[in-house]
DNA sequence: ACTATGCCCTGGGTGC
DNA sequence: TGCACCCAGGGCATAG
């Protein structure tokens, strides 16, 4: 699942192959037509036909291609989806939803599986945005924003950091790995912890994103990069899916469990409440 | 404003 | 081998 490292190192893949590029064709394929959530799929593909891509940004799991028209290409890849750069003569792969032909002969493909992928298009980015809170490595995203949105949940934390107005970017992996490394039971609730944890569980967020976008990300699954290639952060994780195997820290076991309706993973030795 | 639940979707795994 | 189930979960809608 394309979380904030996986959907970081997809924008630095594309980001040189699609900036000053023109769109000559977009097609989006029979039965992928949810893919377009705000407009029909051949209105979209009429909209996006033509422009030219100026810049690619990031906003937590959102991709966002600014076009020559003004308006923002808002993508999200949800659980597997993939956006691949590859020469439009390229065989579709097996689950592919649609594709972007390029003016240079290359072509954008747009693979998911369960097809939970979606497109639109906004004149504004910040209107998309607005149900989204600062990004995860955004200088807006501080200890004092933390502290500010666990102090007010009681639900459990793992819930509060799974929530993209608290810390976008953040989904069930590094969740998962930003308490192991703070040494935070998962399910404690958010308005119990104190500012010294919280600032530990700041730091660990940042942490785990980072390593993660050091190794190019997790493919614990269906995620691949700009250019088709896995991951390689998915062997490095401490908890996540590592059920029935020893802490690295204190040699306690991995659990698993159910947190806010996700799979939860933590270590029974030192991650306390 | 927060919390809990169901929905979307389909391949892969499990149990009989 | 076949087949019916169950699971995975991001973001949204809805109800409380």
């Amino acid at each position: 699942m394309p979380e904030l490292p996986e959907v970081e190192t997809i924008r630095r893949d594309l980001a040189p192959l699609l900036v000053g590029r023109s769109i000559a064709r977009v097609r989006i394929h029979p039965g992928a037509e949810r893919l377009a959530v705000t407009d029909a799929p051949r209105e979209l593909e009429r909209a996006l036909t033509g422009r030219r891509v100026d810049a690619l940004d990031r906003h937590g799991k959102y991709l966002l291609a600014r076009l020559d028209d003004g308006r923002t290409w808002v993508m999200h890849l949800r659980m597997t989806g993939s956006l691949v750069h590859t020469a439009a003569d390229t065989t579709a792969a097996r689950f592919e939803r649609a594709r972007v032909d390029l003016d240079d002969g290359n072509s954008l493909r747009l693979n998911d599986m369960r097809k939970f992928a979606t497109w639109h298009l906004v004149a504004e980015a910040r209107e998309a945005m607005r149900r989204t809170g600062p990004d995860a490595l955004s200088d807006e995203f501080s200890v004092a924003w933390l502290r500010a949105a666990l102090a007010r949940r009681s639900a459990p934390v793992k819930a509060a950091l799974l929530d993209q107005k608290v810390a976008a970017g953040v989904g069930n992996i590094y969740a998962d790995e930003a308490c192991w490394i703070a040494g935070i039971d998962p399910r404690t609730p958010a308005d119990e912890l104190g500012p010294r944890r919280v600032a530990r569980l700041h730091a660990a967020i940042r942490e785990t994103l980072e390593q993660s976008l050091g190794d190019r990300g997790s493919s614990f699954s269906d995620y691949r990069d700009g250019l088709g290639a896995e991951g390689l952060h998915h062997v490095n994780v401490h908890v996540f899916r590592r059920e029935g195997q020893a802490c690295g820290r204190c040699g306690g076991t991995v659990v698993k469990t159910r947190v806010a309706a996700r799979g939860t993973h933590f270590c029974r030795g030192c991650q306390r409440r």
